[in-house]
DNA sequence: TGCTAGCAGTCAATTCTACTGAGTGCCAAG
DNA sequence: CTTGGCACTCAGTAGAATTGACTGCTAGCA
């Protein structure tokens, strides 16, 4: 019995050749028709030279062995997850068609504007080259030198905190205290503030006065509201392009509008975002998500680095069933543009 | 035949008692059961003492007269626009249930924060309130006064200017140069900016310099672009709560789609809204939209007023199915609460 | 031993038919 | 002017029959 057996049908992560072959067919084929793949149509497709009754038998080992499911009896195959999760892990490193990378290098040679409007832009952008959901993620700034800090009194106990980055980045803050303030005294500890915080970021310690008057308390609180551990995420901004496609892509009325759901919810969003990019992987496939809404979803994430540290990130979001090959090329390509496109900034 | 004929069937605006009372129920009954209605319904419903054959033929009337009209030949009647819109003009100006109107209230007591926060905050408010899409429009600040400019340097040929306005907004401008700029240069513009626009409004005229030297010219850029007459509605904040609600409320897959992508493109939506305002109207039913993907759809708009001054609305926007009576209270009870929010704001 | 052709079986999807029932329009009588 | 009654229409539904795209299995072949 124990011959060289070339079909060993291990329950490892590994399938033989051929398997490998059919799966590959079958998610090809899937997501080009969304319906459930024939055991012929993969003879027709893979440039597997045998019968489909070969490729039948193949069909319920993998099937077996989870990554294909078929919806009823008499129907073909579908991926499973685990299908796609294998597909993905396999996928020799894609290139993205000249034309594409011809529209993405277009876009950033003529992109203007502020930090924000370029990633909104470009959300919107790879939302219309991918026909799905955009995610772009910009960073929080606590990187960049301040060059100007503004306490301005809105009420008797209630001033504003406006800081402004070397990078023209804006911060507001709510400064509150449970004295009367006077008019003089939010301009002197305005002064204060400018000249304790001009050019330090809000990593670096400062010296905060330590006198009880009101001036020295206002510097102090608005001194701590700025370098507060932010509530994670704070400061992040999150851009969605194309929340529309959703209504095409996704099927059923109820996925739809719990995607749309989630999509309102930016911390529910970024937290989704920054679980994929955490454990280093650059998509999550249906129940990989954390959230169960999701489990129909394919995300696909790659991250936006300036000077080793990530700042941001670009993601998509789609059914399941789409081009994994090409998407997850297109958002490596945009994160890439983006990364150029700060790192140029921070030179000149 | 000339009696004192009590039904003239006049083509005019005005339907005699009778017709208004049908129509009246038909809206009623449509809008709680999205199906057409039949006459029988119609007399079970209305206070109206008369049996459905006469019910039917007063129905007949009606949809020659364009305010109903029938799917097919065996069906009940459903409202047209011209139907909701004479419902609504006749639609006494009804009450807000007690438990919503505490609903509303207790959320003014206890938000807090900037204008930004709130807004956002009264869009998904209103959102879950009605279980429609909310729409909150800010206005721009030009009435506030200048607290403070800052100029940042971005690059060589590329400035960002910063204002800081008394009411806490925070605006940002790009300003180019076709000179390379020096680092004191815009040290000393910022501080020139300063002396000359403190206090000053964006409306106010300011003496610039009419030197030729870089910092001038910086300055003269940067108060020509504060001061720009803004493309319309730049500055114009737009907040947008429940979006996923057109999942539930708009049917047909291509519909869901085209509203959400209005929804996507922020000026779209100002100038829809803004037209709806323009013309003194609350509502637009259907086809009285300028754009045709809201044929479906109905929009309820209050504006927000500040000392006689428009300075933002909320808006409602769901299928022209849809509680008046009900929302167009929801939505002038937030306005109010709005507007007494912001003029609270100002007397402090 | 592995591949393949062929066959019987399964079952979603489609088509057809008949039927139901909500609702109309019209008419004649009150 | 109103109303009851009646014939008619037609979308929606339910059931039966048909189709066809699959499969699993088995027996024969290299």
């Amino acid at each position: 019995m124990a011959k060289q057996t070339p079909t060993p049908d291990t329950n490892h992560s590994n399938l033989d050749q051929r398997k490998a072959s059919i799966l590959e067919a079958v998610v090809a084929e899937h997501v080009d028709t969304a319906q459930p793949v024939g055991s012929s149509a993969v003879t027709q497709n893979a440039k597997l030279e045998v019968s489909p009754a070969t490729v039948r038998s193949e069909m319920v080992a993998l099937e077996r062995q989870g990554y294909l499911v078929q919806p009823h009896t008499s129907a073909g195959r579908v991926p499973t997850d685990k299908g796609y999760r294998y597909f993905v892990d396999h996928l020799k490193a894609g290139k993205l068609g000249a034309a594409k990378q011809q529209h993405i290098g277009d876009f950033f040679a003529s992109v203007r504007g502020e930090v924000e409007d370029v990633l909104e832009q470009t959300a919107t952008m790879l939302s219309k080259l991918s026909n799905y959901t955009a995610v772009v993620l910009g960073g929080s700034s606590s990187t960049a030198p301040i060059v100007s800090v503004q306490l301005v009194n809105l009420d008797a106990h209630h001033q504003l905190l406006v800081t402004v980055f070397s990078d023209g980045t804006v911060l507001k803050h709510s400064v509150i205290v449970d004295f009367e303030v006077d008019h003089n005294d939010v301009a002197e500890a305005s002064k204060q503030l400018n000249a304790l915080l001009h050019g330090t970021t809000t990593a670096d310690k400062v010296q905060v006065p330590s006198r009880q008057d009101d001036v020295a308390t206002m510097v102090r609180e608005s001194v701590a509201v700025l370098h507060a551990e932010r509530p994670t995420h704070e400061g992040e901004q999150v851009f969605i392009g194309g929340s529309s496609k959703v209504a095409e892509s996704m099927d059923g009325v109820d996925n739809v509008r719990n995607v749309l759901a989630i999509l309102e919810q930016e911390l529910v969003v970024v937290s989704m975002i920054e679980e994929v990019l955490a454990e280093d992987v650059a998509v999550k496939i249906g129940s990989e998500n954390q959230l169960e809404t999701l489990a129909s979803c394919a995300v696909i994430v790659a991250p936006v680095t300036v000077e080793g540290e990530t700042v941001g990130a670009v993601g998509l979001l789609g059914p399941t069933r789409i081009k994994y090959s090409e998407l997850m090329a297109t958002t490596r390509t945009v994160s890439e543009h983006l990364t150029r496109h700060f790192e140029g900034d921070k030179e000149r």
